[in-house]
DNA sequence: ATCCCGAGGG
DNA sequence: CCCTCTGGAT
């Protein structure tokens, strides 16, 4: 299935460290990690880790982050989250749940994303839009709020590919499984699928 | 429930 | 023009 089409996959976010990534993924809030690449390099050129960050101009935050929507918001948030690793984290990224969603702009997307990506700690499974779309349309759940569907994931998947298999519904859900047009009628699952776009198409699979 | 918010795609 | 983008805080 998702397996073999996505062997290794990877995260799409440029990063150089631990805490670059979990900026970054601050950063990639609704909003696409193309869009967060293309200021990253800028941002992290200036202030590439917690210390420098910690002090940053948050104007000088908010004209860097401008193209990627909600930018005061997030200029806020990174920046705090900069200052709370240095003060109470000895300018180290914690590497537990609860420390994680005490940061600003971190709930447990996030913090699952970043301890399964940079620490390989798998304490949950991630749910983002793809992550919610994709097993939805797939019926591994019936639930639209992220914890239900985290709690349903985490039951049909083995505890060493929720971080994988996270990514492996990501990139599935970003390329193939779009939101708008999903490409069914070029899709491996589409006979597992509970929701194939059109009837047309669900007839044709099931003729 | 509502707000934050710009850019890219169809 | 409308929808979507690896959500989080109020």
């Amino acid at each position: 299935m998702l397996t073999e089409r996505y062997p290794s996959p990877r995260c799409e976010l440029d990063y150089a460290s631990p805490f670059q990534l979990l900026i970054a993924v601050i950063l990639s809030a609704q909003t696409s990690d193309k869009a967060v690449n293309k200021v990253t390099p800028e941002l992290f050129g200036r202030f590439p880790d917690a210390p420098s960050l910690a002090k940053a101009p948050l104007l000088e935050l908010r004209k860097i982050l401008r193209s990627i929507g909600f930018f005061r918001a997030k200029a806020r948030s990174i920046r705090g989250t900069a200052q709370a690793i240095m003060k109470r984290y000895g300018g180290e990224v914690p590497r537990e749940m609860a420390a994680l969603i005490t940061l600003p702009g971190v709930a447990r997307k996030t913090a699952n994303v970043v301890l399964g990506e940079a620490f390989e700690i798998a304490e949950g499974i991630a749910v983002d839009t793809h992550v919610a779309r994709v097993s939805k349309r797939l019926g591994l759940t019936k639930s639209t709020s992220p914890p239900e569907i985290e709690r349903d994931l985490m039951q049909v998947t083995p505890r060493t590919d929720w971080g994988k298999g996270h990514l492996r519904m990501v990139l599935f859900g970003r390329y193939h499984c779009t939101a708008r047009s999903p490409k069914c009628t070029e899709c491996p699952l589409l006979d597992v699928c509970i929701a194939p776009e059109s009837a047309a198409v669900r007839d044709a699979c099931h003729e």
